[in-house]
DNA sequence: TATGAATGAGCTTTCATTCAT
DNA sequence: TATGAATGAAAGCTCATTCAT
């Protein structure tokens, strides 16, 4: 029998490879945000070196990077497939529009580890030279936009209860984390979407 | 004629020094995060070296401890200035209710940089190893009782409402940090007050 | 109808790759010197992969020795069609030993990369320990003895004056490259040879 | 008795500590040369760490100016006290422009490794990003205007003359280097300067 | 013929900290 | 009160090289 020689990696796709780097960046990334995080912790825990890891994504940015990419194309289709049902008919009506909130914050309550992500990332990011700066800024516009046309018809003032939903929205989050989950964070939220959208 | 020593310093009093370099602190924690700020960084903004901060500190976590014991003593002092007009005649109204809520937003919209701070902090102290976790846990905790306290009588659920004011008020603060201070912070949160007290 | 593969490389012989190859590295070796120049660099200038390079030389080593054995093999060709038409009648004339001298260094003037990689491997190969040291002492020791030869009957101490051909051409080309051949190269050098072959 | 600790360093002068580092540095740059040398080695050469060696210097780049500006305050010193003796009668005597060469060669035989440094980093400074780069043309500049001034009047062209005595005076000492130091430099420089100063 | 994955060693630089002065 | 010297550890990144494909 022929002695397996130490087979540096079991040999992964680079699919896999990805999927399993991104999978323990989240982790990293949430717990100690992108400037503290290190490369080599990282690298440790996908079972690979250094530079095995950056022979995939070229730098510690181009990491971050190829992570947002990543999730930002998964949350669009998520939030598309929320969405879907009622795209038929717009203006959408005013239960639609709580659903569909509802169907966000769900799916969010179900992956903890991406909430702390973002929190994490999204604070870093105020700050205009760190590498998500433009992607934060971006999305929020984008979230805010769309939470505007959602609630249009329905409110008297739709920037602002599009505002109030997005703060909320984090600020629900973010609490949640710090109270280890202990409450019942959709609950909550469809109680206090009841009162902001009349 | 006495030859003037080279008195590189002007020579500061340890309070004046101390304020000098919690004021420094406050920008480059809020911008680059506990983590990932370099003492000597901080150091060489205050116009001394590295071993000369922790002088005065005696480590990176000192520092922030120190900073973060400040600034409570100071926030508390300014929490009570507001709420001293009501606290004879408990409970408080609905309109004592919301004009201290107000005036509690319309401090911090004066001082964007400790908005920054403690979004930044708030975002990074998720991990329990942090070394502001406990401070931001208990402080999240006491706001959230105090405004329970407050919206007691006016609303039916005072604990979500609570956890809804403290939600709102990190969104809206770290969404108007994002934007460049660009809406009007205060008026925004009158009107969604509006809403969450009925 | 056969879907052409996707052919990456344009279909390059052996041959031109390495031609291809060493007029790259002819261009870094000689900006950066053999230690600090790097393979990656050189293949990605090349349009190949770090490993496609070592392909054809299989080490950096072996890419430096497989260069100067090239140009070696020009280099004498070279000379030798220089001296060619003096070789029947031996000892050469002084004006053949000027002519050939002449040529030599309107020869270099032509290539000045070629002068610069030379320079540079020079210095550095005057470590015991590198690659092309013996390369370059056992070329100055051929080169020395082959002006010795030439002009041998012209002057009164032909290892002498051997000698400082040798460091004049060196120097000069260096000089010359320094100043970004902004003087002529060639006339200079005929000057100093009357003064140095009577 | 007390127990002596581990005193990290025997507390060296600081000025006997940059001596100590700048005389292994021409060591380690003249072998390997500037962009190859790495401060590690050179750092345990000299007995302290990576950061210790960086505390002096702030960086590589750093380090090299340094290096080159002290020597530089040596050689002109040296080449002053060469020159000393003659400023008084301008124009010098031709037999005093050659005693003066002659002097130059004779104190750079002295330190062969000052020559191997010099030789390593003027191949490596024709590349116009080399931190020297500056350093090695004005130098030149300045070595060929010198000696311009020193042969008027003896030569019928002091411009050529001098950049003769220039490229001669490194041609010959690589030359030096590369045979070990196996013939008498100054000997041999004198008999060309002979034939080059008419 | 050439690539992509992966490595181990090494690079310069920065970090928080200690300690004698 | 504050500095300068020095450290050990770690950072992100590059290196030449190996190997399976």
């Amino acid at each position: 029998m022929k002695p397996s020689l130490p087979t540096r990696q079991p040999r992964m796709t680079k699919e896999a490879r990805r999927a399993d780097i991104f999978a323990e960046a989240i982790l990293i990334i949430g717990e100690l945000g992108y400037r503290a995080f290190s490369l080599s912790d990282l690298a440790r825990r996908c079972g690979l070196t250094n530079a095995g890891l950056l022979h995939y994504f070229g730098s510690k940015e181009g990491l971050l990077i190829a992570l947002l990419q990543e999730r930002d194309r998964q949350d669009e289709r998520a939030v598309a497939a929320v969405l879907e049902p009622y795209i038929s008919s717009e203006p959408i009506t005013r239960e639609a529009c709580r659903a569909s909130l509802h169907a966000i914050v769900a799916r969010n309550a179900g992956q903890p580890d991406m909430i702390r992500l973002y929190a994490m990332l999204r604070a870093e990011a105020l700050a205009p030279d760190h590498p998500a700066y433009r992607f934060f800024r971006n999305r929020e516009t984008a979230t805010i936009e769309l939470f505007r046309q959602m609630v249009t018809g329905h409110v008297p003032d739709p920037l602002s209860t599009a505002r109030q939903i997005e703060a909320l929205m984090n600020g629900f989050e973010a609490q949640w984390l710090r109270q280890d989950c202990r409450f019942d964070l959709v609950a909550e939220w469809d109680k206090v979407v009841t009162l902001i959208i009349a």
